[in-house]
DNA sequence: GACATTATCAAACATTTGTTTAATATTGTC
DNA sequence: GACAATATTAAACAAATGTTTGATAATGTC
């Protein structure tokens, strides 16, 4: 008898056990990464058999290849609509920079809040990381559909904060520190919490750094040279709205 | 015979085979990671029959551990007299906030310039960062003995330049930061490189990326409030060049 | 040159790994 | 309830991995 929806609320038995083992995939993998991870612990923490991931994905790969789509689609939920805001401002003929400016700041304190600095993502910050580290098949997905599509939108609002060209290494390269003095706490994670004496980067203490990120933003964008009107913003980055791109 | 020593300067065989081996280990960890790098793998690039490593090593795990070592020799080896200027300054009784800030600004350039854009260093980086991600033993080693002590040094810095106490967490979160924008070039060099079309983090690239963070860590130091005296530096951080410690 | 120490190597070994199989149980449909 | 499709399981399998072994070669010392 099939179970009434509300007690596996819009699950069939088969989509359960999938969740469950792209649950436990996510954990293991993210703690011990594609190699250290071996199917029957991912099975054993899922409470399923060894032959049902190669029955529901056909095998580790795939599996591990679903986790990735599961991530994506996990990074780009907990953004909400702030992708949006960045494409409104990309539509304006002549974004006002100081609202690119602000937007920068919520952007980069929402991916601090929502993902970098939440218990409940630490295993996907870690699988993600992990997949910083050289080209692999993970790599080119989270790349293409992930961070190249974030840092595209942060170097359009950097660009146009500072009314320099998106594109203009410089400002790249700028965005880049700018990424950095956020994407760090969720890198040396564990580190970072042994010098702050912390058990937790979110509650209280997400409130300490979101203030000293908006702080160090707030005193950048006050302080550094404007760009003089010429080497204004020329092309614009790619809409941060259409995540699925070839090239580059 | 024994082989003079001109030929192999200072080495003996032993030592010699042991150098292949760990050279080749290092390549083969930082892009693998220590479980996807097999023992054939490493004996093979070092020119080495797997038993070597078990001979010469005592089996995989020791000879992780003796890559380990060597990594943290090589860092500090790279930064050169930078940690006994740091020292200088500690044990001054009023150290001048304007040294301390471009004393900062001089050892994150040089932990860019000599370490992490490196080409040669790479593999040694992806090795770093693959064991930030949790706390096994290679992590112990490289927190206590690399991390936490230069995280101390930048710490203390970071307060003297801006008047506060180096372990208040507004400053530990706030060094952070400035850590991040240099070292998210390293953590996240393969984004980095396809979104800059460089091929390579060194060099003149090195240059524009300096230049940057110099003017970033000039501003932030320029704009940032200054604590009033009274919440000024207190313990200062422990002496960066005794770098074996407990605790913590 | 003889002898002991050290080094090198291919083969063997015991585990562990991802995957497959084949038998059994469960579920959905009529 | 019968039948077919789907799920679940323990066992089997082949490939790989880290380690050990035992024999042979090279090296250093007298």
């Amino acid at each position: 008898m099939r179970v009434p929806a509300f007690f596996s609320p819009g699950l069939s038995k088969r989509d359960r056990a999938r969740l469950k083992l792209l649950e436990a995939a996510v954990r293991i993998f993210g703690r011990k990464g594609p190699d250290g991870a071996t199917v029957r612990e991912i099975a054993r923490a899922a409470g399923q058999n060894v032959a049902a991931i190669a029955y529901y994905f056909g095998g580790k790969q795939k599996l591990y290849d679903a986790v990735m789509e599961g991530i994506l689609r996990e990074l780009w939920q907990r953004l909400g609509d702030l992708p949006a805001e960045v494409a409104n401002l990309q539509q304006q003929r002549e974004p006002a920079p100081a609202e690119a400016a602000r937007l920068l700041s919520r952007l980069l304190s929402a991916i601090y809040v929502r993902l970098l600095s939440r218990d409940d993502a630490v295993a996907i910050v870690q699988l993600v990381v992990r997949e910083q580290l050289g080209p692999t098949s993970g790599f080119e997905t989270l790349y293409r559909r992930g961070f190249r599509v974030l840092h595209e939108a942060l170097c359009f609002l950097a660009g146009v904060a500072l009314g320099r060209d998106p594109r203009d290494p410089e400002t790249i390269v700028r965005t880049h520190t700018l990424m950095g003095q956020v994407y760090f706490f969720a890198m040396s994670r564990e580190a970072a919490l042994r010098r702050l004496g912390w058990k937790s980067l979110e509650g209280k203490n997400a409130e300490l750094v979101v203030r000293v990120l908006e702080q160090n933003l707030e005193t950048l964008f006050a302080g550094l040279p404007r760009a003089r009107a010429g080497s204004r913003v020329k092309g614009g980055a790619r809409d941060i709205q259409t995540q699925n791109n070839p090239k580059t």
